[in-house]
DNA sequence: CTAGGGTTAGCG
DNA sequence: CGCTAACCCTAG
């Protein structure tokens, strides 16, 4: 009687793309858990998120895959606030006031597309949307997730952690996958955002990229949380992840917009001797991190 | 608690 | 009248 169909509102599904992006898919509990999501959330369920993530997955696959259903939901996603989102989102994390809406994150992408590029197909004319955002991102989330859930120490090696991406993505994994898994942990060390012990890879702590605040225009000044009044070890922890997370996948798409990929195998190719590709990413990222402006 | 199938209300 | 999105139900 009292329920006409609430439809979802723009804010509602921006705070639960970003409780994917903090906790994954699937911990809708954990979102609706979340005091910075629950605020916004609170007239939802955690079964009406798993829904809503359901029917947004669904119109995010008919827009890659055939325009069959002409929905002008994200035509084009914006790389660019990637970065200033993620400070927000750290904010948010670690402050008690909830987020304000943060406009960033890929439309939400379920169906891993390995893309067999093991056999040299015919012609493929990618002048379409380059799919990589789909594996790409999710590898990364993954590696992070899997990086932050360990008990170790000295954190996982490079088998384990391809076992936990094997067992989220069962059966979609081909032996590329595991090239690529190596590239991309190489790569995340080379920039730092993870380190490397003995045959381990874990987290690194120091994920934020110090820019020069002597000019600063911003309409906000930059609200970073002093370690003085934190006692709270995990929202940190959980904000720093999120960022970390968030400037690598910044990144990895300015990698491979640079690149305009072409091939898997190419791609795994120029890995191993891109590095200064990495320096233009990263000074890419820079100028962004400076021009970029928490949105308002 | 989550994933997936089924049902129904709103809209073009 | 067909489609999409919100809602509901149930097995695992």
């Amino acid at each position: 009687m009292g329920n006409p169909k609430q439809k979802w509102t723009a804010e509602e599904e921006q705070a639960l793309r970003d409780g994917v992006a903090k906790y994954g898919a699937g911990k809708w509990k954990c979102i609706h858990n979340d005091p910075a999501f629950s605020i916004v959330l609170h007239s939802r369920s955690n079964i009406d998120l798993k829904d809503k993530w359901r029917n947004l997955s669904a119109a995010a696959q008919g827009l890659t895959t055939r325009s069959r259903t002409p929905k002008p939901k994200l035509p084009q996603d914006t790389p660019l606030p990637a970065a200033a989102a993620a400070v927000a989102v750290a904010v948010a994390a670690a402050a008690p006031i909830p987020a304000p809406p943060v406009n960033v994150q890929p439309p939400p992408v379920v169906p891993i597309v390995p893309k067999p590029a093991t056999n040299h197909v015919k012609e493929e004319p990618v002048k379409d949307i380059p799919d990589v955002k789909t594996g790409a991102s999710d590898t990364a989330a993954l590696i992070f997730e899997a990086l932050s859930t360990t008990k170790e120490p000295n954190g996982l090696d490079i088998g384990s952690i391809y076992s936990y991406v094997e067992q989220r993505n069962p059966g979609e994994l081909t032996q590329n996958s595991r090239k690529l898994l190596g590239g991309r942990l190489r790569r995340l060390v080379l920039q730092e955002k993870l380190e490397k012990i003995e045959n381990c890879y874990r987290l690194k702590k120091n994920p934020l990229v110090e820019t020069n605040a002597s000019n600063r225009k911003d309409v906000r000044p930059r609200q970073i949380m002093i370690p003085a009044q934190l006692k709270i070890n995990e929202s940190l922890e959980e904000a720093a992840k999120t960022a970390a997370y968030k400037v690598a996948e910044a990144e990895e798409k300015t990698y491979f917009a640079a690149l305009s990929v072409r091939e898997a195998e190419r791609l795994s190719k120029l890995q191993e001797e891109s590095d200064a590709m990495l320096q233009l990413a990263q000074e890419i990222y820079d100028t962004w991190h400076n021009n970029e402006v928490v949105v308002a």
